[in-house]
DNA sequence: CTTGACCCCGTACTATGGTACAGGGTGCAT
DNA sequence: ATGCACCCTGTACCATAGTACGGGGTCAAG
């Protein structure tokens, strides 16, 4: 029994426009058809989406995830390319990490030279955004 | 001695297309134009497209910098108003590093599990990603 | 046999922050 | 007077990840 596209996106949690999205992309196969033109989904696709969610959760971008499901078939690619992806995943996140800190102390410096009091003519952080340097 | 938008674009440090964007999306005001419709912009403008360009540094969006520029005139409105800005920018920002936080957690988990041998089928990261919660 | 829920396609639109033309006009120096 | 750098407008395009909608066809229950 084949899964509508409706079915498939309430069982993977998504929107039933998403799911064309994702087919348009090629995050997932095109379906065989009904003889009317529906789309009859293979059970499994609904693990595929939830992998595409689970990842995108992960950080992985919709482009990263297609490469991803693509070295899952490739019997010539080994666990290593996963793990140097997943490795290279973790620097890049732990550099935005280290630059959103950057600004969170550079907004709390601000933050802590304003007495939250008088006009915003005479407020600190406003002033230190318009220096010149 | 007014400046031209490519003038105005070399000071400020962005581009020429950039300076016209900012204009239309009402970051900068419309400058006086010449006769034959050149824009000339007085000397300030350099300093409002650096204090632009140091907000989305500290991770304003165009929109809330918009909204920072309009409080530097409106006089009704208090130097609190900045400093509660700063603090929810602070707020969200340091949300964002705690999920950021917890997709690094994750991937590491994942990354210690792979030997980083073998082939794609056997690996343990892309098995995870698979499972069925 | 009709009504309502579901599906089809194609296109346009959302937000974000720009960038890239095409097809002109202007300003200045040689 | 002509060549080159610079400017003008308007529109379209980039990536990212969808969402919305119009105008139609289909399926199943009552």
């Amino acid at each position: 029994m084949a899964f509508t596209i409706g079915a498939v996106a309430k069982l993977s949690g998504i929107g039933l426009e998403t799911v064309r999205f994702y087919e348009r992309k090629g995050l997932i196969a095109e379906p065989p058809r009904t003889d009317s033109g529906y789309r009859q989904y293979p059970e499994d696709v609904v693990a595929r989406i939830r992998f595409i969610r689970r990842a995108k959760e992960l950080g992985f971008t919709l482009r990263e995830i297609i490469e991803l499901l693509a070295l899952r078939v490739d019997t010539d690619i080994s666990c290593a390319d996963v793990k140097r992806r997943t490795e290279e995943k973790i620097t890049v996140i732990e550099e935005k990490i280290g630059d959103l800190q950057k600004i969170v102390k550079a907004l709390k410096v601000l933050e802590a030279s304003c007495s939250g009091t008088g006009p915003t003519s005479e407020c600190p952080i406003l002033d230190t955004l318009s220096i010149e340097e």
